[in-house]
DNA sequence: GAGCATGTTCGAGAAAAGTCGAACTATGGC
DNA sequence: GCCATAGTTCGACTTTTCTCGAACATGCTC
């Protein structure tokens, strides 16, 4: 298995809390948790593409996403499933009402 | 209000999940999650007591806890109800499993 | 009061995280 | 091949945490 993307049983719960408790990386998670593919480039606040790139990096080592390269874009998803079977209930406690549905 | 033990609504939720996110503070939000008052001074792992009153105080400070002094020693609980209300089922989701149902 | 216990605060060192420019890699179009 | 685009990695810097000894504060008992 891709050790980029690793299996949320392999990650310890403190390292998915600790890739949560920034709010740069919540607001991905949100913007993720709509479902769906977003391209890398246009996730969260507008920053230099080396500190996304670093944000994703801890997001996707904790287990929370997954990524997916098409041409010369990646595209990030949320574990939506696997992050609720392990932590059930976890990011509906933790994302700001994610209903907001399309924009 | 005691600034130093806040409502959970004014407390941002990165401070909670940064406050749980490490693993001797998780491991005193796991002892403590079984209910009632713990004296401050056994809670954790071993380590000196300037450790202990940091880690205690970040818990406190996030709206996790709640101390009572009774004497020369304080106690702390889980403020569970006010956590519960407002991030259902965060505990529950992070916590290993207190109360190991079945199985 | 003195002595003792339990915690907090202060200060400093070490370790880790966040930020971001520059260099590098990978892919697609020409 | 060359060039442009999209991301990653590297390196340096700044900021924040963690840790823990030492000093201080508070409350109890004698």
């Amino acid at each position: 298995m891709n050790p980029d993307e690793p299996a949320l049983t392999e990650v310890p719960v403190t390292a998915v809390l600790f890739a949560l408790a920034d709010p740069v990386r919540l607001q991905i998670v949100g913007e993720l948790s709509g479902g769906g593919e977003h391209p890398c480039g246009h996730l969260g606040p507008d920053m230099p593409k080396a500190t996304r790139s670093h944000h994703l990096k801890v997001l996707r080592e904790a287990g929370l996403t997954s990524t997916r390269r098409e041409g010369t874009t990646k595209f990030v998803r949320l574990r939506a499933q696997e992050v609720g079977e392990r932590f059930p209930g976890l990011l509906d406690a933790v994302l700001p009402v994610p209903a907001e549905p399309a924009r």
